[in-house]
DNA sequence: GATGAATGAGCCTTCATTCAT
DNA sequence: TATGAATGAAGGCTCATTCAT
């Protein structure tokens, strides 16, 4: 028998309501499979274990947010380092980014409250990580003395990293429009911009 | 039988333990039980579902901190508005509410990473409500322009005040010594105060 | 709730039926429990799992014909260790055991024809151990040249005992009425010790 | 597509180890047909279900087993019934037996350990009763007075005979190497040979 | 009040078998 | 002939909750 054409994505589909609505672990396999006129059969066909659907439904937009992470905090000559280190990554990285989540709306809702904490944890683990590194590299390829003088420290990054993802995301959590999304971020990263500026001990003239 | 002294306490313990260490959906009242070297039944008569116990746990602590939050936020006159605007709360108080946080730990890791999204969310929404209604309060009283110019909005101040208390939860919930944790608050509240001032437009050189 | 009386027992007689019936791997616990008027659940209170489940049935038969076995096969001093060596243990021994053997006849059978292999393997392991270690005893403790000479060996006290015990066996698996079987142990036990008298190389004029 | 050469072989290769592993209950088509890089439909087109799958793999080997029993068990002239009652076949037939089991090694431990006991039991029940019946037209035959005196009967000569397989199999059960199972072969055909002679009353004189 | 046996729904998972391609 | 997706029954097992004692 050839793999029916969309009965993946069916059982996908379902699986992610099923997900949004009941949580991870309340989310009844059953009712997937009987919501996708399918089978339990065939989710297993597919996937080992309820854990992998799960995965397989929330995994590939990790990477590709990570990924697009990643390039839009980019290049890495030092005009870039001072600018990232205000937090000023250009408007249309930050229209990408926020475009992204939108697109992946549930995906996003799946990760941030759908997952026993750990899933959550390490998704908001990594980007973090990332937006770290990203953070320390261009402090030191300033030459700023933050860390140095003791002002802040790479814990207190992940501090505030954490915090400002904590406010992107619940844009979509709360269902803010897309249009309202972009005004409630732009104040956001001024507001944060603003906290660096005063951790890096910035004079406010610079800008 | 006589209601034995400390059983009440040794189930809130052990079950303390177990939604701690297997998040609320796999905790196990038989295990909570069979650790309290009590029963089942004995649970029952003090709680009448899972849902309950739970709430046992962390209701009280959750009523409490949001009540010091209301009483350190405090007094309501135009002088403590101006502050509050500021993000200026005295460093008494932050002082009574990282002990507060501190001296509850294991609670507050236990609605930060135990319950589902919900429990949290609701916990959260609470915290950031209280915040919110005493920011917009103080704009008001304070007959700042930042609503009424449209620089910010009371979804905004949500926003923010969310991020802030992430990174306040994050200290316990990563292990952080108390005192570091008190550096790092020091730190972020540094780091919001001028997010606070860039948005309320107030000038840097007030202070 | 208190533990009805006979619930345990009826559970145990429903396993035992259904062990009989369909094997191990194919009995269910669902038809168990509700053969017995009882649940799943119930099953569980008592034993773990499956295998606890059989082994309840099956071990305390298993410990005692082995008790049995040592003790009939019993005293340690030269006259026995002669009279054992011709498989000569007093018929009233072997009344002892055949009669073990029916009163336990679906235990038996349980246990010859319901397990996987190991489990057979492993209690018939035990029973021949045991016999062989007090055949051998036995040939040393007459000074018997048998083994000394190469005549036989460990491995094969273990091959004829093995032998032996299918043959009695197999009188309570093919439902032989006990009248029988005496019979038919009565025949096979002189012509084991016809065997043993050649392999050991005693005359038969000696008796 | 073509029927692929060594499809079958291979699909049989694989099963027997499967079976071999996790005995009859508990192999999965699924994983034999994996091992085998083929699929389970390739399985279905050469035998029905799981249990012919089984029996092709075992069945020839019962048939030519037999069959081999059979001729050595031999002619049927009033000599070789002497020879048979004093199971005094030659040796060059126990050599034939001998090698045919291990050259059959895989199936016969197949067959005494991976089937439910069903398969066992009528596996055993064919040599048994093959035997049986040479047994007794054999005292017929010589006009031995074992049966018309009472001193055995037909479930007897059954008993001794599964006895007899029993030792014999259990050689290559426990892969002991050709060299010592004929050392052993040895050794219980003496036993058995003495314990007719005593079954049948006839004199170790006359041999 | 305390106990823990009883319940049965429900869980995830595996399986032999079927059959469209 | 060959494939492997589909099926759905059945498996062992766990659980929150009830309730007789």
């Amino acid at each position: 028998m050839k793999r029916v054409e969309g009965v993946t994505e069916k059982i996908l589909a379902c699986a992610k309501q099923e997900f949004l609505s009941n949580g991870y672990e309340n989310a009844s396999l059953r009712n997937i499979a009987k919501n996708a006129d399918s089978s339990k059969g065939a989710i297993y066909i597919r996937y080992p274990d309820k854990a992998s659907l799960f995965k397989a439904l929330v995994q590939p937009t990790i990477d590709e947010f990570i990924e697009i992470l990643v390039i839009e905090q980019g290049g890495y000559n030092v005009d870039d380092d001072m600018k990232r280190l205000m937090s000023d990554y250009s408007d249309k990285s930050f229209d990408i980014i926020l475009n992204y989540i939108y697109d992946h709306a549930d995906i996003f809702k799946l990760l941030l409250s759908c997952t026993d904490s750990k899933g959550y944890t390490d998704f908001m683990h990594r980007i973090v990580k990332q937006d770290v590194e990203c953070t320390i590299r261009s402090i030191k390829g300033t030459n700023n003395d933050a860390i140095t003088s003791g002002r802040m420290d790479e814990q207190f990054a992940h501090i505030a990293s954490h915090a400002f993802y904590t406010g992107l995301f619940e844009l979509v959590l709360h269902n803010i429009s897309k249009e309202e999304a972009q005004i409630q971020l732009d104040r956001l990263r001024r507001f944060f911009k603003s906290g660096w500026q005063t951790i890096l001990n910035i004079e406010g003239g610079l800008f």
